[in-house]
DNA sequence: ATTCATCTATCGAACGTTCGTCCGATATTG
DNA sequence: CAATATCGGACGAACGTTCGATAGATGAAT
């Protein structure tokens, strides 16, 4: 298959799960504004919502290029085109918008990813689901990825526990199904926790390093269909295994 | 082996490593003070080297914590001792101080990480040199790493290219070392550069999630076991290809 | 041995700027 | 006309940075 097709068809995969997957901004901002209705002041759902999204977005363009601390309201003002006391409408300080910002990412990373994965039975299916579903989402999330990964530490202690939490639940995601596996004798005995965390790791690297890996040419589900190798590789059962089996 | 043995020898291992590879924090700010003396004021090397290492260690405390741009100089004179004005005998601005601590770190790293690779000869004892160089340097040097990762955004541009170029080139190394593998046959065919990148990525997650790691009972040497694993499992010649060789 | 002048390292108050936040005024809408 | 959404100037706090003062060490002269 010549780059080109190849490149087209990843396109039309990513674009498929976006579809499927029912993420996107506004859709997030609307959970936003259903949840943290008090903090917003503006009554009309249509404004409300819209506004948000231009907020949120420009909160992570400026953060993910010079980080949130040094981003100042007036940064923020300058980009979504609202005033200074205009943004206070929607948010009551600074720092509670990176935690609304925080906690509804990782809600809604977190509920996409299990839909996704229950959607299979099989271990094998599930993994590399889990995998895609990682990699495509975060692709199409990316700045809210990168946000919730560099911009933690701008949390309260109490939101802090429960954003390391909310990570290793995904992690989990991944050891549980590589335990399945390794009960139906699919996977190999190894640390199951430790080879999730490793996978994730990789996950990451995806979304963190996004300039590298766009300059190598490569695509979101071509970068899946790698990880989903290396973990077939790493988690499959040894020749012997196999026979004693 | 019962753990506590494990953990014994995962130690002397790091302590070994440490004295050959003569990476500390003293040594780091001798090198500093060496090569930007013009921006530090104090003439006596022994005090000029003893501040240093108390500013560099405080600010990569604070900076890991809470973000470079969140520490204020005030936070640094207060943990170092050292007065507002005190600070600037050392460093001529804010800026500056980032920039130095990225620069010797980025330099020192690179240095240590080659001296120890080519202290083998095939690419197996190379590859696993090199992972195991990486984590027991970045489990020394781990507020360094941390923040070499986190805050390259503070850099201006010229210096955040040289940051990029300095990180792919850390890449290339594991590349290089696989291209010759494969070379030799030792391992299988695949995208030197692909695997070298999801190698780096779960190096990285090793000082990136420390916290994460020591909870769950992790050692330096332990884990830079776990990843040459990994690389020996993904880059193992598929069975047909052993017997075509 | 003591004095005094010089140099060095450090200090902390002060400056101008920018920050997050607030609030009375204004524009828009139904 | 009432309700709503937005505006932009103003406020005190905190920021990075500067600079004249100071304490301690050093060394030459008495």
């Amino acid at each position: 298959m010549v780059p080109a097709v190849a490149n087209r068809r990843a396109a039309d995969e990513l674009r498929v799960f976006r579809r499927d997957a029912g993420v996107s901004m506004t859709e997030l901002c609307r959970a936003i504004y259903a949840e943290h209705g008090d903090s917003v002041s503006v009554q009309n759902e249509t404004i409300a919502v819209a506004n948000l999204a231009r907020i949120v977005d420009a909160t992570l363009a400026i953060a993910n290029r010079k980080g949130f601390a040094a981003m100042s309201l007036r940064d923020l003002a300058r980009r979504t085109g609202l005033s200074l006391g205009g943004l206070y409408a929607y948010f009551q300080s600074k720092d509670e918008l990176v935690a609304v910002i925080q906690r509804q990412g990782q809600r809604q990373i977190e509920q996409v990813l299990r839909r996704q994965v229950d959607q299979h039975v099989t271990a094998r299916a599930r993994l590399d689901e889990a995998i895609r579903a990682h990699v495509l989402l975060s692709e199409i999330l990316r700045p809210w990825f990168v946000f919730l990964y560099m911009e933690a530490r701008h949390l309260g202690q109490a939101e802090r526990r429960q954003a390391v939490a909310m990570e290793e639940a995904t992690e989990e995601i991944f050891a549980a199904i590589i335990r399945e596996g390794q009960a139906d004798g699919s996977f190999r005995d190894t640390d199951a926790l430790a080879a999730a965390a490793m996978l994730k790791a990789v996950l990451q690297d995806w979304y963190l390093k996004h300039g590298k890996h766009g300059r190598r040419g490569q695509t979101a589900a071509g970068y899946a269909r790698a990880v989903q190798e290396l973990a077939t590789r790493y988690l499959a059962p040894t020749p012997m295994e196999e026979i004693t089996v």
